[in-house]
DNA sequence: GTAGCTGCAAAAAATTTGCAATTGT
DNA sequence: ACAATTGCAAATTTTTTGCAGCTAC
């Protein structure tokens, strides 16, 4: 199955249309797979390919994707909402872990997903369906721990 | 020790300064500890006790608050961010696991802290200084599943 | 054909900023 | 005394909305 077919079937189960800006949009998350893309920057990487789409129907298009879990929609207190693409075969694949270092800002992405077992107790305890998860760890990432160690104690501003 | 103290010698020992209204300001975080009060509930709740303060003076306490690890800031994808005071003894305690339901938007704390060795890993893997961490859970509550039971297949609006 | 979608521009909502007056140490 | 802090109002930033025209089915 094609790429544009799986975003085509999701959207037409889903009771949506597909549509050159919507099809556009998953392109553009499908090409940064690896990023975190604003809203603004999925405005941006498209005007490219299509220069007269307004910022609202991006708004729109990456709200509905999250609805219909497309997109995973990342905060990390920048003051924008970031997204990233889904992957297809996802059922497990929901992990988004990072570390955001507080001094430099950083973001680090973490592989192992040891929260199975973490889901399983809620699943059953809170009888609550889980369907996605996010764990941040706020901290020190190693680079900025060195720093500090070189030039004594932080205060930063 | 006094609650007060406890917020005057932590804003001298970062080199602020005491002030009415950062005292006010913890204070009704202190009153509403099991909740998570957005910066204009905080604002809503200070006119009572001292009408003259405004709003922008609500942001940056709340923003210095969490800046020296007095409040967590909360993101429950509601529009705006929300605060909680930490404990005081806090220092393994920075449990924040939510589950989220994204039928009724009901915000349900968990209780356990099963993160303790996830961290450890991290810390050793990574080398990476975990000041605090989020654990949010998106999914269906309790209440909505049985909700879906009865009236067979979900789409809200 | 018609409901759904888009583009535009205006509006709304949340947060930040500049600056003069005030306050804490 | 003097730097830090506040209050106010204006500015900025992000996101939403109304609506007329366009598009997919």
């Amino acid at each position: 199955m094609d790429k544009s077919d799986y975003l085509n079937n999701v959207l037409t189960n889903n009771g949506y249309k597909s549509t050159i800006q919507r099809n556009l949009v998953y392109e553009i998350l499908a090409e940064n797979k690896d990023k975190h893309l604003s809203t603004e920057e999925v405005y941006d990487l498209i005007k490219d390919k299509n220069p007269n789409m307004g910022i609202a129907t991006i708004y729109r298009t990456l709200q509905l994707f999250e609805e219909i879990g497309l997109v995973y929609k990342h905060n990390f207190d920048d003051g924008c909402s970031r997204y990233e693409i889904m992957a297809e075969d996802s059922n497990e694949i929901h992990q988004h872990h990072h570390l955001l270092c507080k001094i430099c800002g950083d973001i680090i992405e973490v592989k192992e997903d040891l929260m199975n077992s973490l889901e399983e107790i809620i699943e059953k305890q809170y009888n609550f369906e889980i369907l996605n998860h996010v764990v941040k760890f706020t901290g020190i990432c190693s680079q900025c721990r060195n720093k500090e160690n070189e030039n004594g104690y932080r205060k930063e501003t």
